[in-house]
DNA sequence: ATCCTATTGTCTCAATTCGTGACAATAATA
DNA sequence: TATTATTGTCACGAATTGAGACAATAGGAT
């Protein structure tokens, strides 16, 4: 059941991909959008190719509003990898062949590709993610507890998170990963979720109030028997 | 006068080049090398090919030494500039006219090109560049004091100086920038060309001691009439 | 109403780091 | 031996951070 067509090989710069480490945060667990191809077992980072007269960062874009009807997302671009042998044509002969193409019309697809790759902080709430015409599932997974991917894909979510690492101010206010408005200690979950360490309460909240990014609303009065906690937003600058 | 023949079409990854932004330091001077086409007044960073079976780390590391005559030089990837229209058909077809090139038999290389971007920081002194096949000159120039260059390559500079400022520790200690031995003055100028900032001596000894990257050795006694600073290295770990 | 409890916002105090100037210790030269 | 420019280190207050204390709730229990 084929939702789109797979992409003829003459609209696209050959050997060119993108791959897409899409954060989602929910409770206290980072997670990210895996896909996995019909009838495979074979598990994979979204990604796509780029149109011959298409930028870049448009193609990626385009790939992150396919999956997840999202648009306006910031989408930050942090490594291209470009190693040799890191298509392995095993996999993605097996994708094609258990979907019934056949590898001889899409052997372009077989061939080397340079990948590169963003990530972006999306709101894990609004978002249904949507299989492609070669997978059959679209889902999230805790960083914690991802399927084995195939090729470099690892490789490619663990240098994701050691750049979201560091700087994460900014990141975390540039992103979406948080709904519009937060409480104090949602901030902080998410900060612990991606550092994956604790904070303290009180450092962290002193902290965070004199970076000056944070915008203070209204109490959030969500029912538990204790004091509300205020509201936050990102500035956006 | 060609040095080497320009590249062939087919042995190539097409639409796929690299450009390499080498920082040089001289005395108070960040540098960068660029590199002058024929007979054209058209300036460029030193860029190249990624070959069939070749890591794109490695084309680059192979770029670098052609350039530069240099082995064993840390590389730092920062951007890949994909643009459909960074590639300006021009003056590429200017370079290849008055390098007696035929545009029709390298049309390829007037096409659009994805670029993968590198920096590398190296030691100004051992350094005699090498223009390559289409080029008559490589040369150093101040950052502060760049030619117009062509395409998009100002903005690839600016891109590399910006990733280079933050966390410059850790970078300049990877990097080669400055001779083995140095004085943490010289250290302090390469900071502050690079930053493009003052610094306090006293606070910016004070911090680079406590960083723990640096090694003491033997006093310079350089001739001056006062006190003999220490020599330093970085600690290789 | 009143008490109880979990959570939150803020304060305090010590420890650490940073900005800034002071100062003593040189290498050469006069 | 005095002079001078530069360097390594210290001193002191200011700013930042780690860690706990504590008062202020918002509901539920009584």
């Amino acid at each position: 059941m084929q939702k789109t067509s797979p992409p003829i090989a003459t609209e696209h710069l050959p050997h060119l991909a993108f791959d897409s480490v899409i954060f989602g945060f929910s409770g206290t667990q980072l997670k990210i959008l895996i896909m996995e191809y019909h009838n495979t077992n074979i598990f994979a980072l979204p990604g796509g190719f780029v149109q011959k007269n298409e930028h870049l960062n448009d193609a990626v874009r385009r790939g992150l509003k396919e999956r997840t009807g999202l648009d306006n997302i910031h989408l930050e671009q942090f490594y291209t990898f470009g190693d040799a042998d890191r298509n392995n044509a095993e996999p993605m002969r097996t994708i094609l062949v258990n979907n019934g193409l056949s590898p001889e019309k899409y052997h372009w697809m077989l061939e080397r590709f340079i990948s590169v790759a963003y990530y972006a902080l999306i709101n894990y709430q609004d978002v249904v993610p949507q299989p492609d015409a070669l997978s059959d599932s679209c889902r999230w997974y805790s960083v914690n507890a991802l399927p084995p991917l195939m090729m470099d894909h690892a490789l490619i979510v663990e240098k994701a998170l050691q750049t979201l690492r560091d700087n994460l101010d900014r990141k975390l206010a540039r992103g979406n990963l948080l709904p519009p408005k937060f409480t104090m200690k949602e901030l902080q979950q998410a900060y612990e979720a991606i550092l994956g360490t604790n904070l303290l309460r009180t450092t962290f909240q002193r902290r965070m109030l004199s970076l000056n990014l944070l915008e203070r609303h209204e109490k959030q009065y969500s029912g538990g028997a204790h004091k509300a906690p205020y509201l936050y937003s990102f500035i956006k600058s």
